[in-house]
DNA sequence: AATGAATGAGGGTTCATTCAT
DNA sequence: TATGAATGAACCCTCATTCAT
């Protein structure tokens, strides 16, 4: 199970991209850049990752990972689904707050992967969006919910929420706790 | 009241740059591109706009007072609230899904311009977004809307109809109609 | 002897030409900046000149035609020689100073012309340095300047003025009427 | 003390660049010239030098420094003031034939580079005049020089020196040798 | 493992010039 | 006379990528 000195070398560089998408933007990463922010040049990288590209992706994918990872220890706290759902709401949330910039590596990038990543990406963010998946059903299966069609509705609250990052400011009119307070009556009532 | 020639053609170039940008997406258009689709060399671009920004700029109000310009004939039809709201979501959702990469016009380049194109644009989407505030302020002035905090709803909603140009494919499980319906419902009860 | 309309124009435009030098530099002027300042179009400059370079070499003569016109009035106020010199000193450095841009107008573009023009300029520029060769060759006639070849030594003195250019500032160390009565001593210096 | 490989090519692109100004003229050099005569390719001069400002900022530098290392040489002979002035005066004159465009590189780019590099090139110019000016002041110290100003008789003297280049031609009616000799009788007038 | 050096394809921009109307 | 429209050649610059060492 134990890492090999590449691979934590190749986590390093994750890292780093991460950082700098953080940043920067996601548009605006270069190798280059990569490079210069771990004392590497730019040819190194190469040694690690196909192209960039493929280091896109995996930062992608550790970015995805992390965010499930953290789903799951909160969803092993047990609490009722209301509980649970406010409170991956809340994470979710977060991140768009937060991370901005590199919370677009949860989202979008569609036509930058080829085939292959694409599907591999599909796979983890289904499992992303599987908690909320996963209590949506919980509360149908209570009776709590009511609302037609639970996969479509999921997409209309993810795209609520994911919108956030573009129109969120820092010293805006509501607080954050107040915006989080708020969706999650929206994200309720539209599952009742 | 006549357009120059000038201003057709400025017109004609906006909406091939409009066109390639559907076809390829808001980041891969290049000027090159554009001259060569109508006929001319990439110097003479430069005769109607100043730079790439700038087309890219009139490009995004162009395609926004297309949109304003539909909303507007449906709100001469004096329907009341519930039937407004749902012809502009089906609007909205109609471009989400048509456009696609066009769409991205309607939303997002946020660091591309300048200070006083972004002022610009920005005057131009809350336009377009006070569409929705004034179906939404109507049905609570109407007592049918009780929902708190309008203003937040809107992005809320909003957020979760532009969501859409990322997931929808044409051969889906829903037909277009169906999740139109589905949104339109989701929609009411938010702001119930 | 009367002008014509055309020949107006052109003077009109070699006017405005050698005002945007002055204001913006002998090597950035463009054709499009000439034509809008006059409210004309690229193209029309065509009309009146074969190209760039031929308007520029007219400014460049007009230019030259001018201060040959100055020297002449002064020479003709009959001063004895030390006068005299004294005079075009202070004309030919205070050009250097209040035209700068302008100035080189007077003095260089050497290779932006063709052969033809070249020659032509050689022709007014030599009228307008023997201004002060007849001054020099009068005060060897007149027995004040005993200097040898005073052909270079013309050479020499045109550059330390013409050099005032590159180094003049408004609010330097010595005024204007300082360096001009010192520039005349060494001047003299240099002759005797 | 060694230089690095990377610096030996850097001054090999400076050296050709120069080599380029002297045939072409400063104002006609460019990246893709200076590449190709080095059998490289555009991209990969960016990889010596940020940009051409950069690259034509070092030339400048390499150009002065040079120039400043003869003149130190010379310096250390030890000969009286006299002597060192006539050594220093037909250097520079000998430059001002030799280099002609290059020669421009001594002198005055104005407003092609920023702030910092201006600072910078102000510095070593001032080194390079510096030579003049002590040799005058020594002058002085000595009796020699009873010249009013010196600061700005250098102006004078300078201005007429790089002026020969403007006008030098190989075979003139005068040898390279009898101008720097009747230059020198100039400027020892002006001194005195 | 890492580097240094080079590449090459692209992309944006400027501007003198032309020419039919 | 003048314009409007278009051209095309030049130029600068960026960056992912390659590859011998």
């Amino acid at each position: 199970m134990k890492k090999t000195k590449a691979e934590l070398k190749r986590e390093q560089i994750i890292e780093t991209a991460i950082e700098i998408v953080r940043r920067n933007g996601f548009s605006r990463i270069t190798m280059e850049q990569v490079a210069s922010e771990l004392h590497l040049t730019k040819g190194s990288l190469y040694y690690y990752f196909r192209n960039k590209s493929d280091l896109l992706y995996q930062c992608h994918k550790y970015f995805l990972l992390q965010a499930i990872k953290q789903f799951e220890s909160v969803l092993h706290e047990g609490d009722d689904v209301e509980e649970t759902l406010k409170k991956i709401v809340d994470i979710h949330i977060e991140k768009a707050i937060q991370e901005r910039e590199a919370f677009n590596l949860l989202i979008s990038p569609k036509d930058y992967f080829d085939e292959e990543q694409i599907k591999s990406i599909a796979v983890l963010r289904s499992r992303y969006e599987s908690f909320f998946v996963q209590v949506f059903e919980q509360g149908k299966a209570d009776g709590i919910f009511q609302c037609k069609d639970l996969t479509l509705a999921k997409l209309f609250i993810f795209g609520g929420m994911n919108w956030i990052q573009q129109w969120y400011l820092p010293n805006g009119r509501l607080s954050k706790e107040e915006i989080k307070e708020l969706f999650f009556t929206y994200i309720m009532k539209v599952l009742k």
